[in-house]
RNA sequence: GAGCCCAUAGCUCAGUAGGUUAGAGCGCCAGGUUGUGGCCCUGGAGGCCGUGGGUUCAAAUCCCAUUGGGCUCCCCA
């Protein structure tokens, strides 16, 4: 590589042709997807107000302590947004969606960017879909939110996930299981790993959620969450789960399946693959009834899932699955001499308007490197034009595939290519 | 923030008892067909062997540093 040449920072990856058309392919699942739902999009800047982050998502976690990509511009903080969730909640609040009647649901597709060391399944910017169904805390609300989730992925032909299902309780329900959690902990604390004990001071319930070796034997006999939900969570969570069976969606329940971000509430899940190495979470998600309230809202339930699609494209590769296809051109125009490229313009202008794909040689070379061209990018066709074209008003076509020629009018041309050839 | 691995052409990689002008396959460009692709043949372009220093008569090869990349921990999508 050149010495003055640039290349991206560390963490940020180029999507070229040929992954380019897999990320529209699966784009265009969640778009359908989300149609058949009737979950509608919703597209919020890059740039948030740093608080709104950190509020929202919480000082304490990861996320804002010490991954967050921030600058000022005089008065202002600038955030790159590390999740959407709280800036579709902050679009919620900001432009009144709560006056537009029942409740909201909402998808978005986008970049989001977190300052973490990069691996497998983790960029620094990524790409995130989601969904956020605003305004219910029944339990079918949270039935909708993973039955939109699972079903995307179903659609990719992504067979051999796991959902896995918890409850993580209402302020309440976790005020009385961190007590629960502290007098279970306390009298070993000198025995667990450093991290779990600085997580007993901050959040115990991650403890739960360490990968020391030393801490699992612990971990194994530690009080569950769900022995201590409240009346009103436990209904909620057998109703989720009522839900699921309903629509036929399996599910483990995973007691010890905590989320990472304080706002979550209640139901808490997550979609894990086999294939995606250390980093198995295809996405995740849950019920966030305080976030609302936490960034200047009126208390409102909600709940939501965010996925990533990095991910979601290293589980279709892990199954052989290759989203969309290389785009080929039905026509390309071989010219020879300055007014068959002329002509050939023309003709592109034409064909497009047809609704035939068409392309043709930009660089002026020889005949036999545009038919090179034309052979590399898979036309279906040639017209091949040259000054007895030209004069003749007759224009070769060739069949590339067959290799057989005609000279056909411009207008038998057009009818011979309608309707337009299929593509894969 | 911590650990491990890697670094030779556009890509995938050969190349160590250190020794003359650094290789292959694929890809790219051109010619064989003065207007015709895919197969074939021939030729060509393209590397200061990541960068800097050291050891040596001599370094892609040994040593140190540095940069970049990959993976893992932490955490998350």
């Amino acid at each position: 590589m050149a010495k003055d040449s640039f290349r991206t920072h560390h963490g940020m990856v180029d999507i070229l042709p040929g992954e380019s058309e897999q990320w529209q392919a699966i784009e265009k699942i969640i778009h359908d997807t989300a149609r058949e739902f009737h979950f509608r999009e919703i597209r919020t800047p890059v740039l948030e107000p740093t608080e709104l982050i950190a509020r929202g998502i919480g000082q304490l976690t990861d996320i804002v302590s010490k991954e967050m990509f921030t600058f000022s511009r005089g008065e202002d903080n600038y955030v790159l947004r590390p999740e959407c969730t709280a800036p579709v909640a902050r679009a919620y609040i900001q432009h009144h969606l709560d006056q537009r009647g029942g409740t909201q649901k909402l998808y978005y597709i986008g970049p989001m960017f977190r300052a973490e060391r990069p691996q497998k399944g983790r960029q620094r910017q990524f790409h995130q879909f989601g969904a956020e169904l605003i305004g219910s805390d029944a339990p079918a609300a949270d039935a909708e939110i993973i039955a939109f989730m699972v079903r995307i992925y179903e659609k990719a032909g992504i067979r051999n996930t796991t959902l896995k299902l918890n409850s993580v309780g209402d302020p309440e329900s976790r005020r009385s299981y961190q007590q629960a959690l502290h007098d279970y902990f306390r009298p070993i604390l000198g025995q667990l790993s450093e991290i779990s004990q600085q997580r007993f001071e901050t959040n115990p319930m991650r403890i739960l959620d360490s990968k020391e070796e030393e801490d699992q034997p612990f971990i194994a006999d530690a009080p569950l969450i769900t022995d201590y939900l409240n009346e009103e969570c436990r209904n909620h969570y057998a109703g989720v789960k009522e839900r699921l069976d309903l629509l036929g969606i399996s599910y483990t329940e995973d007691p010890r399946l905590v989320r990472g971000l304080d706002y979550y509430t209640k139901t808490a899940f997550e979609l894990v693959s086999p294939d995606l190495g250390s980093q198995d979470a295809l996405g995740g998600g849950g019920r966030y009834d305080l976030l609302i309230e936490e960034i200047g809202g009126r208390p409102t339930p909600a709940v939501g899932f965010a996925s990533g699609m990095e991910r979601f494209l290293i589980a279709c590769e892990a199954l052989g699955i290759t989203p969309g296809s290389d785009p080929v051109p039905d026509v390309y125009i071989v010219t020879r001499g300055d007014e068959a490229g002329k002509w050939g313009l023309r003709m592109l202008k034409t064909l497009r308007e047809a609704g035939i794909r068409a392309t043709m040689d930009f660089a002026a070379r020889s005949v036999k490197a545009q038919m090179k061209d034309a052979n590399r990018e898979q036309a279906r066709f040639c017209i091949i034009v040259g000054e007895d074209e030209l004069k003749q008003g007759r224009f070769t076509l060739r069949n590339m595939s067959e290799s057989d020629e005609q000279m056909l009018t411009p207008d038998e041309i057009l009818t011979r290519l309608q309707p337009p050839v299929q593509s894969p």
